[in-house]
DNA sequence: AAAACTTATAGTACTTTTTACTTTAAGAAT
DNA sequence: ATTCTTAAAGTAAAAAGTACTATAAGTTTT
């Protein structure tokens, strides 16, 4: 009950060959989360090669041996949406021995909120086709990806609540009731429309702008944007935003 | 600029052989929480191993190529602390390039709560030593677990805002003043006594019991338990604990 | 150009929750 | 019996949340 390399630093009282300690992939798998129409999207690749071929998948890659895991996956969203600086945020990682047919490979999750004008995903050699889908109504998915993408989801309700990250899924320059959709379609409930506005407002972190929105219509709403530097100075005191 | 094994399907585009993808080391840490004397405190161990020999560390070991996550931190909690059914967390993962002297392992964060009484922890082949620390005074640890039992502290007084656990870190009976102390140790805010108390009931989670403390020289305080049945049945419904 | 329509935005009244504090109760120690 | 300490219940004011109404400011229709 020893192991058979002592240098090795470890709690492991076992007897298997320490080299069958060293063979493990690792991935990093990202939930990217969009917002049109009301309603809350996901991105999927279909996937061109076994296993899983052709079934959906959510966008994900190997690590490389000299690659922190935030870049990789930051790697794997520049690379499909062609944007810089997307919000993402691990949130868990799975391990299941076999969630993975080709042998012991853990995978790290991310989910990322992505502005959804700006997107235009691009397909590479491994990817047959690049597609949103309604959250309520996605495809069949390959591996353990529907897992990974329900806890993402549940993930993404609970910090949504507590940070003031909704405003990464809207254009820059967003109006109110734009903002109150979106948090509609994350935590599938209704908000009355006064109250959210007086709520949102009192929390002094969105700047209304000159400008109002156009080709609309009715009378147009004023345009607003968030204001990251001023939720950076209230954050060092005490957390501000919740819903 | 394309890949050795044309057979996997992940997205790499790059000329690094396959089998440098495997060579992922993997590990579980733990970070035990325990709350005594209205302090909350952590449990760690003396590494008797380079590297860092005779450095303090929190409780980690490799995971087995035919263990999952979860059983992995399992194991090293029970292995540890003698105790079945402790409550423990996924967290975070940990995986810089560099975090790591012997070469790339990354590890999987879980935290733990435990019931102080009941521990009793136990030395193993490589451990010199296992104690309690006071949060608030902790010794210099090896390799990155200083940030992991930063990131598992935010973690856990994120979480036990919305859910009912901080019941782990008391016996199965316990008086209202004990559970507003571990809330008080927890999330680092005083609370005012006969509001907790009302608030807490108000919950109609915790069942009264027919016992009160003794050997206390004042008026003796009703025994209480964590009704764990009425808290699965009502989370159906809807969340119903905030602190 | 006026009227009708739609949504923005301000305001108000009511309900519930939170907060701060006071009072009384119950046992132990002297 | 008296004193001490903490439990536990109660109360009132403040704050926050909820539901709804009224007016404003545009576009489209007539």
């Amino acid at each position: 009950m020893h192991r058979k390399n002592p240098d090795f630093y470890f709690l492991s009282e076992n007897n298997l060959p320490f080299s069958d300690f060293l063979h493990f992939g690792l991935s990093t798998d990202c939930v990217i989360f969009g917002y049109k129409n009301k309603a809350l999207r996901v991105l999927l690749i279909q996937r061109g090669a076994e296993p899983y071929m052709n079934s959906w998948a959510i966008p994900g890659d190997l690590v490389y041996p000299d690659e922190d895991l935030d870049s990789s996956a930051n790697r794997i969203l520049q690379h499909l949406t062609g944007l810089e600086n997307i919000y993402f945020e691990q949130f868990h990682t799975f391990g299941s021995v076999d969630r993975h047919p080709v042998g012991r490979v853990i995978t790290v999750g991310y989910y990322s909120l992505v502005r959804s004008d700006n997107h235009k995903p691009i397909a590479s050699t491994w990817v047959k086709e690049v597609k949103w889908f309604d959250i309520n109504d996605l495809p069949a998915l390959g591996f353990d990806h529907e897992e990974i993408i329900h806890k993402a989801l549940l993930n993404l309700r609970k910090k949504v609540r507590t940070e003031p990250i909704g405003f990464e899924l809207l254009p820059e320059k967003f109006t109110l009731l734009e903002l109150q959709g979106v948090y509609e379609a994350l935590l599938q409930q209704q908000f009355d429309k006064p109250n959210f506005r007086k709520k949102i407002l009192s929390m002094d972190l969105i700047t209304p702008l000159n400008e109002v929105e156009s080709n609309v219509a009715h009378r147009p709403a004023k345009l607003f944007n968030f204001d990251k530097k001023r939720y950076d100075a209230k954050k060092n005191n005490e957390i501000s935003f919740e819903l």
